[in-house]
DNA sequence: CATCTGATGTGTACAGTGTAAACATACTTG
DNA sequence: CAAGTATGTTTACACTGTACACATCAGATG
């Protein structure tokens, strides 16, 4: 019997399951568990105590704890999309439009440290998990280069002028300079200024498309 | 009666005591299995088998796992200072001896990966650990800073025209971008040519001292 | 209706972790 | 020699992620 059946014939059911699916409910609560505490401070017993469930019941949903944290990873970072995405299609000029995304996107990182920390500044052993993490990051690069592409056009260069992949990808490693310097000593380390420093940075590695 | 004699007590004595002392033994052990297979792999009791003493003695030279981490971190990094400042004695023209130094570092971090990570990309608590975290770093931004300085006089640039410590920030953070970047997603990641990308990230950040 | 099946939850158990506490031994010093 | 201290071992605890076997229950099928 086909699985598409199955799938068709629960979603037919209109039975008074819980209004939100425990999938949801777990996924949602390991959200501000992680979020707050970070991912190893949190036990699996602990967020299924928080969700009211056994610990092993998380297990029937996400194959394990890993899977989890980038489930939830992925549904952060596809919100940011849609704050870069309604960023940039305000109207100015390229340089501008772009300048305000990359601060757009360090903010973002800055700010949801926790999945940051799990999706960019764990090294990973290449395999199935490195490459659910590289296609997280993989609509963002795509929309820098589309930036750099556009900034190229109006101010009108040439493909020979300029590296448009390799600007892409200095303006992404000073994106995750800033945002792993940020977050890992935010607090300790005697900053010029955090907020400067960004718009420096980013003057900076977009000072050739000027 | 003070801890000083006893110390020195210690140091006049010449007993047969194993030629090299078990602490030095331990660090050295768990510096090759924290660099061949990362810190959270390599376990405490694995350590003391592979030293051929009892999990618990590390205690007795070690607070814990971490201390015993970091201070294989400090003795990392000093031989980093070394080479720095091997590097920056040779002569030519100072712009590009911090070029030649910045280069270094990033090399440096990326043949240390496990060091880089618990030094640079884990999250500290504001408290006596994070700044011994931001202790280790301080002699690179030193020089850091001092070749920004001597680039600049080179240049005849005064200190109105150019921000010295905005512009040693600037730098460290590229380099935490380029260390960061390519040893969390090294062999994942599609890059441009990654030694070309070191060199126009550093190009980037140094134009304005040209 | 009775029965079967597959999805979803629980309880228990295991191998592993870092490390606190109590004990044993050997070396230094009064 | 006696006392004390430095150094090592053994045992034990509280915790982790998760494999496995079992219970429950909704829907499909005879």
């Amino acid at each position: 019997m086909p699985v598409a059946d199955k799938l068709r014939a629960r979603i037919r059911r209109d039975s008074p399951r819980p209004r939100i699916s425990l999938r949801d409910r777990i996924r949602q609560t390991a959200r501000g568990l992680f979020a707050r505490e970070g991912y190893e401070s949190v036990s699996m017993r602990r967020i299924g105590a928080a969700v009211g469930c056994s610990p092993m019941a998380i297990y029937r949903h996400y194959q394990n704890k890993e899977e989890l944290l980038l489930s939830i990873c992925e549904e952060t970072f596809s919100r940011m999309i849609q704050l870069l995405d309604q960023e940039s299609a305000r109207p100015g000029p390229a340089l501008e439009r772009m300048r305000r995304c990359v601060r757009t996107i360090v903010d973002f990182h800055i700010s949801h440290p926790n999945h940051y920390k799990v999706t960019f500044m764990t090294p990973m052993p290449p395999g199935p998990v490195a490459q659910r993490k590289v296609a997280i990051g993989q609509p963002v690069m795509d929309r820098l280069r589309d930036g750099v592409r556009e900034c190229a056009r109006e101010k009108g260069l040439t493909e020979d002028e300029i590296d448009i992949e390799m600007t892409a990808q200095i303006i992404r490693v000073a994106i995750h300079g800033l945002a792993g310097s940020l977050i890992t000593t935010g607090k300790c380390y005697p900053w010029h200024d955090p907020e400067r420093m960004k718009d420096e940075m980013i003057l900076t590695v977009t000072r050739q498309l000027e």
